[in-house]
DNA sequence: GCCAACGTTGGC
DNA sequence: GCCAACGTTGGC
């Protein structure tokens, strides 16, 4: 794909919060133990993409903003690492099992966009992540990005555009 | 390669 | 804490 692409990233903010994310120095994100999120973040994900950053199992479930990929998939040192919960037995480093990729905060939203609020949106109703919501990597389309983007916009909001 | 059993995720 | 949906494991 010659453009940029877009991205959903799930995290229990009790372990990792868009507010562990800084927007000068690059975070690792590490732990995915998917299969289908390991290939797209071996794959797919590209340096410069933009992700959005869901907060899930928490009080405020939600978009919590957006991030900016700064190194695209390496192996994820935490499989190697004995010490580490997301340490894989099965991993080699000729032959490692699980990527990760480096982010940096781009914007945190003032106000979390709620997961009921995007289900509300008829324009969202296909949104992989309403109808997979254990996908913890996930494509997000153009049209999808631009619309989640707006419910963030103030403007829109006091303007009544959603 | 199938599929039952089991484990995990995640909204509610 | 519950439970449905999903993902993984392992015997055959």
């Amino acid at each position: 794909m010659a453009s940029s692409q877009t991205w959903l990233l799930k995290t229990e903010p009790d372990e990792f919060s868009i507010d562990d994310l800084s927007s000068s120095a690059p975070s690792v994100w590490d732990g995915v133990r998917n299969y289908k999120a390991r290939n797209y973040l071996r794959d797919d994900v590209q340096l410069g993409d933009r992700v959005f950053i869901y907060h899930s199992s928490c009080r405020l479930i939600g978009i919590a903003g957006l991030a900016l990929v700064t190194r695209s998939g390496y192996a994820d040192p935490a499989q190697f690492d004995l010490s580490s919960p997301y340490y894989d037995a099965k991993s080699t480093i000729d032959r490692p099992r699980w990527y990760c990729i480096d982010l940096k905060l781009e914007q945190r939203f003032e106000r979390v966009i709620p997961l009921a609020l995007l289900k509300q949106q008829p324009q969202l109703a296909d949104m992989l992540l309403l109808r997979q919501p254990r996908l913890s990597v996930q494509p997000v389309s153009a049209e999808h990005f631009r619309h989640i983007m707006a419910m963030n916009s103030p403007v829109a909001l006091t303007q009544g555009h959603l």
